[in-house]
DNA sequence: GATCCGTGGGC
DNA sequence: TGCCCAAGGAT
């Protein structure tokens, strides 16, 4: 069932929308979009903004401290496609453990695997770990402050470049992201998809941006689009700069950004052995690149279809099925175990079962807290 | 440009 | 419950 939308102006019989109309009649007398714009949403992120580990407070001058930009780049590569509440306690066990690039970039792969296992987007820990050894090789481990050259390293694009030298530098970057750009196609109500309109939002941010606060800028547009400008039920009352909202004025802001419509998500199933001898349990290590890539895993075959043939002949016994949803697609994963007097001849890791479920990717950690939890059950029935 | 790549929370 | 969403990047 479609949304029901209020649609503004036309759509109402008691007919006039007030607010609308007198928003209508206030931006036609002083333009369509305020030049002031840009100074009320920085008076508003001085008296509103996010106290975060890795942000500077609004006005101040930045820390004085050679590791900063390496803060603040470890946490945008957290943050992309991630919630500040995930990403708070992974950005405060990876400062503690390595506190500087050269510390990371000295560190070991599968001891960043793991320590990344739960976050998601794997390939962002792969890269990470490049990006810290190219910092140190090209750059005598210090960040570059250009964003071009930010830009050439791995795993950062235009958004992470951009932040990294506006917040970590306090460069004049144009800083875009979902957030901004939220709030900025609600401003212009632009009515061209996404991604097509990024080139109207650069150039309109461009234009808005006041020299020198440049992350000021940018981390007031992420925090309005949070409190304020959300992505359903925008609080246009409580919003700074609502008098110059073109997508205020036509009585819908939630209608913007207009995105492209997504596919149905496709059904995928597999199977996942669980192989348990002298108290440990067999992991494999996952192929480096793809789904869930350098990760450890259960042993499972893959999951579009093709017959599931165990690792080992046995009496395998069913633990029941995970559900976990990627992406693009949905899995529904069998789990089987089989337990042995001794440990077979076969490739991967053997850990302790009382481990296993530590620094895995969720769809196994849940796997293993289905086989722990039915082995529980077992040990409940027998006694 | 289109597709692939995790996870948890909100409504 | 199902769908949308979150400080994107690589191929």
């Amino acid at each position: 069932m479609a949304r029901v939308r209020p649609r503004g102006i036309s759509g109402r019989f008691s007919g006039v929308d007030w607010e609308g109309f007198l928003a209508i009649r206030l931006s036609c007398h002083s333009g369509a979009v305020s030049d002031s714009w840009p100074h009320d949403l920085l008076d508003w992120y001085g008296a509103h903004a996010r106290v975060l580990p890795w942000r500077n407070p609004p006005g101040a001058a930045l820390p004085d401290d050679p590791d900063w930009p390496y803060r603040v780049w470890l946490s945008e590569v957290m943050l992309q496609q991630t919630t500040v509440e995930a990403a708070t306690p992974y950005f405060h066990a990876f400062t503690a453990r390595w506190p500087t690039v050269a510390a990371l970039a000295a560190c070991d792969d599968d001891d960043l695997m793991q320590a990344w296992a739960g976050l998601g987007y794997y390939a962002r820990a792969r890269n990470l770990l490049a990006c810290a050894r190219a910092v140190v090789a090209q750059h005598g481990g210090r960040f570059p402050g250009e964003e071009a050259a930010l830009r050439a390293l791995p795993g950062i694009g235009d958004y992470t470049a951009a932040a990294v030298a506006a917040f970590g530098f306090g460069r004049d970057a144009v800083v875009i992201d979902g957030n901004v750009e939220r709030v900025v196609t609600r401003l212009l109500a632009l009515a061209e998809p996404l991604p097509g309109a990024r080139g109207a939002i650069r150039a309109a941010l461009a234009t808005a941006m006041p020299a020198g606060r440049a992350g000021d800028f940018a981390q007031g547009l992420m925090d309005l689009a949070r409190r304020v400008c959300t992505p359903r039920a925008p609080r246009c009352l409580a919003c700074p700069i609502a008098a110059t909202c073109a997508g205020r004025q036509t009585g819908a802001p939630e209608d913007f950004p207009v995105k492209p419509a997504k596919k149905a998500r496709p059904q995928r199933q597999g199977t996942a052995w669980w192989i348990e001898a002298e108290g440990q349990v067999l992991l494999v290590r996952r192929p480096a690149k793809g789904l869930l890539g350098g990760m450890l895993a259960l042993p499972s075959c893959d999951w579009r279809g093709q017959a599931a043939v165990p690792p080992l002949s046995g009496d395998w016994q069913a633990m029941g099925v995970v559900r976990h949803g990627f992406t693009h697609f949905e899995l529904a994963l069998t789990v089987k175990a089989l337990r042995l007097a001794a440990r077979p001849e076969l490739d991967g890791e053997w850990v302790a079962v009382g481990s296993a479920a530590t620094g895995l990717p969720t769809l196994f950690a849940k796997a293993v807290q289905l086989v722990l939890a039915h082995a529980r059950d077992d040990g409940t029935n027998a006694a």
